[in-house]
DNA sequence: CAAGCTATACTTAGGCC
DNA sequence: CGGCCTAAGTATAGCTT
């Protein structure tokens, strides 16, 4: 029976612990699922025991692909979609696939099956793996150029405002500065 | 009311779909961070609504971290730990942190703070993803070699067990084996 | 030490504002 | 829409086996 309001900190006796541990961990698995199934939504829950234990849920069942909607929904963007599509071809990624081939190829021709072709899933997941991670840096580099674009163009808009301003009330104090043009406005 | 038991799959109507997943969606999250709590674990909950929204939890406060451990337990063995630690000063992570680097330079004399210190934030952030995201790279293909060495080290050893029959019952039947050393033994 | 039990606390569907 | 209410259904702490 429980015996009175649970106390929300840490539970002490280890014995205590590992058996709540189970129990709760069963429980919010269980909830994760319905949340889930009822409201049709994509649920991930990575959890570590005290000792290190790794318990997962991925409602897709594919924790990797939600990692990498996670990446793409934190990083932002739309850029970052197109960026994932466009990429797939570029030549760092197919060199990486390249090199995985190989070392599948030659799994292969060493294990016939069994145990080989558990390290061959393995090293599918970690191929899938790789392109992602891949994809995420280059995506994230361009974001991170494109927000400098970006920036670098505001900039330039409102220098250009500011030296309109300059030359209808003070006239063109800097038509002569070097960079900028004949109108006295910056340019790219 | 809760009229009778709740039927385990997709609610249609758009409306009460929407209400019980706020509902759920927020039970379920504290359940985490009870279990965190109670149980001295670390969770990471990661939500996608049907409409695509995200919703996050990560108990020690920090998502990245936590994928980044979990990618380790995953892709496995105490070589990822090392490689995570070794790596930081490598080459390529110095040559994007230095592009990093110079981006936030331009940044920073560009805006003065306000929008340019988020930007920044933002920036440091994808910083380090993206040294977590090459760590995890090279961590994964150095896992795979790794794999790779150890099966063809297994592969030679059964190779010279059976070699080893051979030579008891029927002498040394592939002495002059191009690839074989001159005990009949493969040798790496 | 895991598995099962049960009284009690907690969650939540549906209603209402 | 978002918050509050409440009955009914669930989860689970502490116990037992």
């Amino acid at each position: 029976m429980v015996r009175g309001k649970v106390r929300m900190r840490r539970i002490e006796n280890p014995a205590h612990r590992r058996v709540t541990f189970c129990k709760r961990r069963e429980g919010l698995l269980k909830k994760a699922r319905e949340l889930s199934v009822l409201c049709d939504a994509e649920v991930g829950v990575i959890i570590f025991s005290s000792q290190g234990k790794l318990h997962e849920l991925a409602t897709n069942g594919n924790m990797q692909s939600l990692i990498g909607r996670y990446q793409s929904d934190v990083v932002g963007s739309q850029m970052q979609n197109r960026a994932l599509q466009s990429q797939v071809a570029e030549p760092e990624i197919l060199l990486v696939r390249e090199e995985i081939g190989h070392l599948q190829h030659s799994l292969r021709s060493t294990y016939g099956g069994g145990a080989g072709d558990m390290t061959l899933d393995k090293l599918h997941k970690l191929e899938k793996g790789l392109e992602q991670w891949i994809s995420q840096m280059r995506s994230a580099k361009m974001q991170i150029m494109q927000q400098e674009i970006q920036l670098l163009e505001n900039k330039v808009k409102e220098q250009n405002e500011l030296m309109n301003m300059h030359s209808v009330f003070l006239g063109s104090p800097y038509s002569t500065h070097p960079f900028t043009n004949g109108n006295g406005l910056f340019s790219i």
